[in-house]
RNA sequence: GGGCCGUUAGCUCAGUCCGGAAGAGCAGCGGACUUUUAAUCCGUUGGUCGCGGGUUCGAAUCCCGCACGGCCCA
């Protein structure tokens, strides 16, 4: 029975996406979402609740009373916000000689009924707007139908504007039409949803409910838009490669595996775009990127989901302190276009982008921050001494520039608030990375921290095929001793480089982190619309 | 992986310390009401107290295990 119900359910969803899906094979996407999601454990609330229960017999008095409770056939010509900005300071006289009749749609988030009339607000994508629904006007039949309307389903009302006593503007509808019927009980007016839990997992009802957290994926919208103009009025190309690896590169992390049946192999998700742009560059396209979510199978926290968005370019005839420059230029922008100011304040924090941003190495900071002098980073004997010394944990098989990075990630990250630049990376973290012409145990790379975490890395790119050839070789060594992270031999990569890549710069820029500070959201998960979530129930 | 906190009506929450008839507000349902906006007034329905064990005459409450979530740590 429930099966039944759970899969008519599904069939009906699954032919509304119908028409939008022939367009593309997202169909077997959307099939895969839905069959997940409907979990009859969390979602099945039919058995034990009343109200339930009632909707569902008012909605079948309706359908008897020959109401679709579907029905698409009507146009809409205003949003709220259209008329709200248009209107909302108009006079009462102006608006009794306007004779315009508007229409609209939109969700009902509030009623209060008087006998002969009422008022409800509805809710489109721009904002919620007051209707007064009056018998006299609508009718005696529309009137009793519209008293058996609820709180979530979505009306059509057509009327002409006026203003309340109070002074609010309103739309004195002469025609109210159901066009979807809700059959689950809506959250509360007042306190409305504030369960993480569900809000994260129903995000829908999260967007109704919490105006805050559209407005949030607005700006995200927005942040990408500006980011993507930035770079494509500098002559960046956008692309695409694939997120599909046959070797997962690019980044030092765990992937995702997966498999592809006709092909019979097995593949990685992207842990990082690098070097497909790379290739590309090597291709002469000398400045591209590309904005899409990289998968690295990991711990889930505040900073971490397991997909996530990253904008990664490449400039040739460039190098890392070129792009220092073009980072405060582009988040600049960004920040003035999103915030209008390039100050604003994180979770109670001042942050002020104001250029330049200070710039160190790594063994600077952690001298000013640590006060651990760079000689005694020297060595891997005294760097692992100072990490000791500083109760910071070091395995016996880390390299001396593993120890250098476990020191700056314990002692100097969460205390770069404001942005920095953080130079000059020890050349056996940083396998992609050119060496640094003067000390070639470093690298000429940066990584760009606001608010205690990085939000951007970036270097000079080695190009050089035979030092890439030697730093694949020394990652397959660590990946021996133990190192699940190291990344992967990529000979065809190797032969891209030896067709000769320009002297290039790149960089990634994690976008969600970006846009948790302009949004001042506290958690990663409050920047995905769908952030990674156990199931509800245990997978065999 | 570890620590702390949470899970009670559709939603927001009391009740747990100190065991003794499961509560409130909103939503819902019935009624009154043509300028309200958390409308108001009268009446009223609604519970797998996350799940499974245990202790007890008696468990939302105490004990153990598990699930899910949040924060912190690794």
């Amino acid at each position: 029975m429930l099966f039944s119900r759970l899969s008519n359910i599904l069939t009906k969803i699954i032919k509304t996406y119908r028409y939008a899906s022939l367009l593309s094979p997202w169909i077997f996407f959307c099939r895969g979402v839905v069959t997940i999601s409907a979990d009859p454990d969390w979602t099945n609330m039919e058995d034990t609740s009343e109200l339930l229960r009632k909707k569902k017999e008012k909605a079948e008095q309706l359908r008897a009373a020959g109401i679709d409770l579907y029905p698409n056939d009507v146009r809409v010509d205003h949003t709220s916000e259209e008329l709200l900005t248009r209107y909302g300071d108009a006079g009462d006289e102006t608006l009794q000689q306007l004779e315009e009749r508007f229409s609209l749609a939109g969700r009902i988030m509030a009623q209060r009924f008087f006998g002969k009339a009422s008022f409800i607000n509805i809710q489109d994508r721009k904002g919620r707007i007051q209707v007064f629904v009056r018998k006299e006007r609508v009718g005696d039949d529309c009137y009793a139908l519209f008293k058996k309307f609820d709180v979530g389903d979505i009306v059509f009302v057509a009327g002409r504007l006026f203003r309340t006593k109070t002074g609010e503007l309103t739309i004195d509808t002469d025609e109210i039409r159901l066009l979807s019927k809700a059959m689950r009980p809506f959250p509360e007016k007042w306190h409305g949803l504030t369960d993480v839990e569900i809000r994260y997992r129903q995000r829908y009802l999260d967007l109704i409910m919490n105006p805050e957290v559209r407005d949030t994926f607005l700006v995200r919208s927005r942040i990408i838009r500006l980011i993507r103009e930035f770079m494509t009025d500098r002559d960046f190309l956008e692309v695409e490669t694939p997120m599909m690896h046959p070797i997962a590169g690019g980044a030092t992390a765990r992937p995702f595996k997966t498999h592809h049946n006709t092909l019979d192999m097995d593949l990685y998700l992207r842990i990082a775009p690098e070097l497909y742009l790379k290739r590309l560059v090597v291709g002469g396209l000398e400045r591209v990127f590309e904005i899409n979510r990289c998968f690295r199978n990991e711990g889930i926290s505040v900073l971490h989901n397991p997909e996530f968005t990253m904008m990664e370019f490449y400039r040739a005839y460039a190098d890392y302190e070129d792009l220092m420059t073009f980072t405060e230029e582009l988040l600049t922008f960004v920040a003035d276009r999103v915030l209008g100011s390039l100050s604003f304040s994180y979770q109670g924090t001042p942050v002020d982008f104001t250029p330049p941003w200070p710039r160190m190495s790594v063994t600077e900071a952690i001298e000013r921050y640590a006060g651990i002098p760079a000689a005694r980073l020297g060595s891997k004997e005294t760097a692992s001494a100072a990490a000791e010394e500083l109760n910071v944990h070091v395995d016996e098989t880390d390299s001396r520039g593993r120890i250098i990075m476990e020191i700056f990630d314990e002692t100097v990250e969460h205390k770069l608030v404001q942005p920095t630049f953080i130079t000059r990376y020890p050349v056996e973290v940083s396998p992609l990375s050119r060496r640094n012409a003067a000390d070639g145990d470093y690298v000429d790379r940066f990584e760009l921290f606001i608010c205690g975490r990085e939000i951007a890395n970036a270097f000079s790119e080695l190009n050089d095929p035979d030092d890439q050839r030697e730093r694949f070789r020394e990652q397959l060594r660590e990946k021996e001793a133990g190192d699940e992270e190291a990344h992967d031999f990529d000979e065809d990569y190797i032969t891209a480089l030896e067709y000769g890549m320009p002297p290039t710069a790149g960089e990634g820029i994690g976008i969600d982190r970006l846009v948790m500070l302009f949004t001042d959201s506290p958690s990663i998960r409050d920047v995905i619309l769908f952030p990674h979530m156990r199931s509800r129930t245990r997978q065999p």
